[in-house]
DNA sequence: ACTTGAAATGATAGCGCTGTCATCGCTTCG
DNA sequence: CGAAGCGATGACAGCGCTATCATTTCAAGT
């Protein structure tokens, strides 16, 4: 309530305000024992510079915008967490801002939220991370952004992501070690590039092991629940059917084991699953899937961190930057050796 | 990138600054024609207010905080989208704090984030919304806030929440109509306020049609779905087994469903199953799990509208005000008349 | 001791708005 | 016809900070 300014901390400290301000933004160029007395001061005060000011005065904002398109919960909830995990280590905020890629005032709301908040830098998730009109836009007006997982030009902005492709050839590995010839495989939405990716990596594994997986069990999911399903059911209805399917995300192999579960197929014993994404539904349904683990609080927490040493750094620097994540391999219960025979 | 100021508008439109500024906030006492000349220059130049410096000069910050820890992450997805639509209607941005309910610093972190930014308002959900030390926190820096579902002191400040006791009430019913005499129920988290409402519900419907539930048949749950498998464990393992059960939380619910596909005990022929919350988990598996859903993205959404309202009217007017919002329970194929025999 | 220059500190002008108060013009009524 | 009253508009002072540039301090070099 009662508002201590940094006009405050200078007099406490008998200094000027603006060698209180040197300290408070780690300014060079300041004696120890004066930035001694500075933080002491803000200390016993509890001063909290105001952010509204600070950002009206400088060329900073402290605030990052979050920009994501109905995404998983469970995503865009790891997103958040690894992002504002670093905000708040260098005093920044992360404002969320839904947007709808299919408005047609798409460019004009993008462009009133970074003009209106001054944003320091902006987040980009997918599917937003490869809307055209958003990518124009922020570079249009010159604020920096960092996309997750992108699906396409991958030199055109810094990003981070993980190698959806090797994920997908190891799990598939895995799953040929594990005894299986004959895999099915649920792709995942076209319009989404790590579906792509996550095929290629499956191919190139059986590849590898010498197999080749027959048409009819390569279907087309959406990455939903229901697709997985669908597919499922039509893989399940075969006599000579799979020994294990791989989807290529969590949503869709919880589909295929609700339809596992309906023709009372055993899981694992009588046929494998695997995800992808480890989702927190993959450990509510038993059995536990096993899945792909993508770093997401990491990526996050990498992408905002990217954002923060730019606006930090006055000289505008560097070009596009990459960073790819180590993703984890999760064998849980969903997936066992086939049956004998 | 080219910055348009109200200095800009106001000269494009041949007024000055303070007219523009009248016409921006909706102020009382502009002439028709004038505020047409404002609107059309701000129009043709796209102006976008600078929100720091608003907040700067004025009494409003046009942000909101949100402010939760580690909830399920499609309750909080709902959350946010309730609360940046209203948002977005008025100017306003919502930051999201995760906050750490056992840190020792607690309350130094939520003094920071509100003094740093300066919100307008607060929404705090489970179960943040019950922490004393925040609540004090707020009180004592004035800054309003709204609590989404809170368990306890329903006057200490405006809330939203819904009627717990009689969803489970009538979900209960439905269950009894069905033809179940022999209900199983996992309770929730005993910390959690809603836990007990829900089990009064039950209760209540139960005692309403002359049915006693055996006191086995109520067991201890945590919201886990790893609590709900266990629960359901020791309920399916007796030879009088409930025909169905009600869990307390969607999660819980699907490891109830889990653990009956564990034992090939048929859903819902066997065995009914009830959840609450409508989480997307809750259609995720087979059978699509019949519930009830609560107005999460409405809750939030009025708590905004509420902040955003007492934000605006300059006196500090009104006490607590509570709103309950309608709920819906949505029967699907988990739940059936129990078989006969 | 006296210069010299870099390091340390301070004075001051805004940043883009809102709030306060003054001013202007017009209607209304005695 | 003049005074009063009110609606409409404008001038200007900050809000709390950062950036620029001026000034002071102090150690080193001669």
């Amino acid at each position: 309530m009662a508002t201590v300014t940094i006009t405050d901390v200078a007099a406490r400290a008998g200094l000027s305000i603006k060698t209180v301000s040197r300290v408070l933004n780690r300014e060079p160029n300041v004696r120890e024992k004066t930035r001694e007395k500075v933080l002491e001061a803000a200390r016993a005060l509890d001063y909290q510079p105001n952010l509204s000011a600070r950002s009206l005065a400088g060329s900073r904002s402290f605030l990052i915008g979050l920009f994501f398109d109905n995404p998983s919960p469970a995503y865009i909830n790891d997103v958040q967490l690894g992002a504002v995990s670093r905000c708040r280590e260098s005093g920044y905020h992360l404002t969320i801002e839904p947007v709808d890629a299919t408005s047609p005032d798409l460019e004009r709301t993008v462009r009133g939220i970074i003009s209106t908040l001054r944003l320091d830098g902006v987040i980009l998730t997918p599917p937003v991370c490869d809307d055209e009109r958003v990518l124009r836009t922020l570079e249009a007006h010159g604020t920096p952004f960092v996309r997750i997982a992108p699906d396409g030009q991958p030199d055109r902005a810094p990003r981070v992501g993980m190698d959806d492709t090797r994920a997908a050839f190891e799990m598939t590995l895995n799953l040929i070690d594990l005894g299986h010839r004959r895999i099915g495989f649920i792709k995942g939405h076209p319009d989404h590039g790590a579906a792509h990716l996550r095929l290629d990596g499956f191919l190139s594994a059986m590849a590898k092991r010498g197999l080749t997986p027959r048409p009819e069990d390569v279907l087309q999911g959406w990455f939903s629940s229901q697709s997985g399903f669908e597919c499922a059911e039509i893989m399940l209805d075969r006599a000579d059917r799979p020994t294990a399917i791989f989807a290529s995300n969590d949503d869709m192999a919880l589909g295929v084991i609700a339809s596992a579960n309906r023709r009372r197929i055993g899981v694992p014993d009588e046929l494998s699953i695997a995800g992808f994404d480890n989702t927190p539904a993959a450990v509510t349904v038993w059995p536990h899937l096993s899945t792909v683990a993508q770093p997401i609080f990491q990526m996050a927490a990498a992408a905002c961190d990217l954002l923060i040493a730019r606006a930090a750094n006055t000289p505008g620097q560097e070009g596009p930057a990459a960073r790819l994540m180590d993703f984890e391999i999760i064998m849980r219960q969903s997936t066992a050796p086939p049956a004998k025979g």
